[in-house]
DNA sequence: TCTGGGGTCCTAGGACCC
DNA sequence: TCTGGGGTCCTAGGACCC
């Protein structure tokens, strides 16, 4: 008996959808060429990555570079040990950013439902235009768009298809490159019994460990499985994504806006900080412009947040947060900084040991609505005044005509009276 | 020359309220 | 005076993805 109970999942009969998932090809690599003709465009082997650290990874590498054991997350370092005639380029982050947007705009144009699942990931649900693209197949749909993304913004995409948005994910890989992959309706369960459970997007490393244990390495290995067995091994929400999963099931709908949970910044230093009081005096430097970059961020988005978080990082790469949410949303770089600055000390307190990275985040975040609710607590107890605010707004507006360095974190976020950059200010 | 930076989601435990 | 759940919010950490 293999038929879940009333608490398990069900393969409920859902309307038949027709989902593509279009996938840039080495996305990097691509924006990277198309930028610079010259000189990455003829580097037969391109391998975009590293950080202005010099402590960086491999972002996106030519598949002729892959063919020397180079992938993406892989430290630059060790690339260019495997492949030395490799050259290196920075991605280039605001040109693809652009070209992301002039995707997403060409399939907006093509399809009803669009969402960007990242930067060079866009899901479609092409459900009812089948009067649309009357006569046409899936497969040749694909091709359509396919060929119209590379007509209006230079890059070559591969399409999966499917009924559901795993089925697509999982056609994508079998798409590459340049090519259109379909699974037909029907012939969900069967395609994913061709893959291995590592295959599943969402099975990392620990899951698989753990699923290699049971003696599970395949997707057919999990089929004869009962329910409760996977309850009891992976827990009941986990057990679940695992059985639906396994046989194709995937109820996710193509959500266009599903709407951002966290804002962050970090950087990795190119050495890291040591803990007397030079190093601590640059971390508070660094946390400044950290605070500009993401409050600049989130108001550009017409956002506030309730919850700040650090993050720091050792040079033994332990890695740790501290959050804090305040009873209000904020928006001002002050109110940021000034709640990220005590949990920084929180941090630091922790651990006496280098420096490797810090971060800043935000999250809890709603919509500002224009006109604040007036609050009933007085002045004394506001996460931020108006004046907080109003001096980010300026701040923003300065460095949008003047230049990202037209204003120093020194300046409108440091005391007045600080001459120094605000060594060790809180 | 070990290990970036931007995210999302889940879990577990404690506080607190009803 | 003793005692029990359920729900929600918050924090910390980890897994995972591109």
């Amino acid at each position: 008996m293999n038929q879940p109970g009333d608490d398990a999942p069900r393969s409920t009969e859902t309307a038949r959808r027709r989902i593509l998932l279009v996938d840039c090809d080495m996305f990097f690599v691509q924006v990277a060429r198309l930028e610079d003709p010259e000189g990455a465009g003829r580097a037969p082997l391109l391998l975009v990555g590293g950080s202005a650290s010099g402590r960086g990874v491999v972002t996106s590498a030519d598949y002729s570079v892959r063919e020397f054991g180079v992938h993406s997350g892989m430290p630059v370092s060790q690339a260019l040990r495997l492949c030395p005639r490799a050259t290196v380029v920075p991605v280039p982050r605001q040109a693809c950013v652009t070209r992301s947007r002039a995707i997403r705009e060409c399939l907006e144009a093509m399809a009803p439902v669009v969402q960007a699942a990242s930067i060079d990931e866009f899901y479609l649900d092409l459900t009812g235009t089948e009067r649309l693209y009357a006569g046409q197949s899936l497969a040749q749909t694909a091709e359509r768009i396919q060929e119209r993304v590379r007509e209006a913004t230079g890059i070559t995409v591969s399409l999966g298809g499917g009924t559901v948005r795993l089925v697509a994910k999982l056609a994508v890989e079998r798409a590459k490159p340049g090519g259109v992959h379909i699974v037909p309706p029907g012939r969900e369960a069967a395609f994913l019994q061709e893959h291995e459970l590592a295959d599943l997007p969402g099975v990392g490393p620990a899951l698989l460990e753990q699923l290699e244990a049971r003696g599970l390495r395949t997707v057919k290995d999990l089929i004869p499985l009962q329910y409760e067995w996977l309850d009891r091994w992976f827990g009941p929400n986990r057990g679940r994504w695992l059985w639906e999963r396994a046989r194709g099931i995937d109820p996710s709908p193509v959500d266009p806006d599903p709407g951002r949970k966290s804002i962050s910044a970090e950087r990795t230093f190119p050495r890291d900080l040591p803990r007397d009081s030079d190093g601590d005096g640059e971390l508070d430097r660094r946390l400044r412009r950290l605070a500009l970059e993401v409050g600049e961020s989130l108001r550009a988005k017409g956002l506030l947040a309730r919850t700040v978080t650090v993050k720091l990082r050792d040079a033994d790469f332990t890695t740790r947060n501290a959050s804090s949410t305040l009873s209000q949303p904020i928006s001002s770089d002050r109110a940021i900084l000034r709640t990220a600055v005590k949990l920084l000390d929180d941090l630091r307190d922790r651990s006496g040991a280098p420096v490797r990275l810090l971060g800043l985040g935000v999250s809890s975040l709603a919509e500002n609505e224009g006109a604040r609710q007036l609050s009933l607590l007085d002045s004394e107890e506001l996460e931020e005044s108006d004046r907080d605010r109003t001096l980010s707004r300026t701040g923003d507006r300065i460095r949008k005509r003047f230049g990202r360095d037209a204003l120093l974190p020194g300046g409108l976020l440091g005391r007045p009276e600080d001459p120094n950059d605000g060594e060790d200010n809180p």
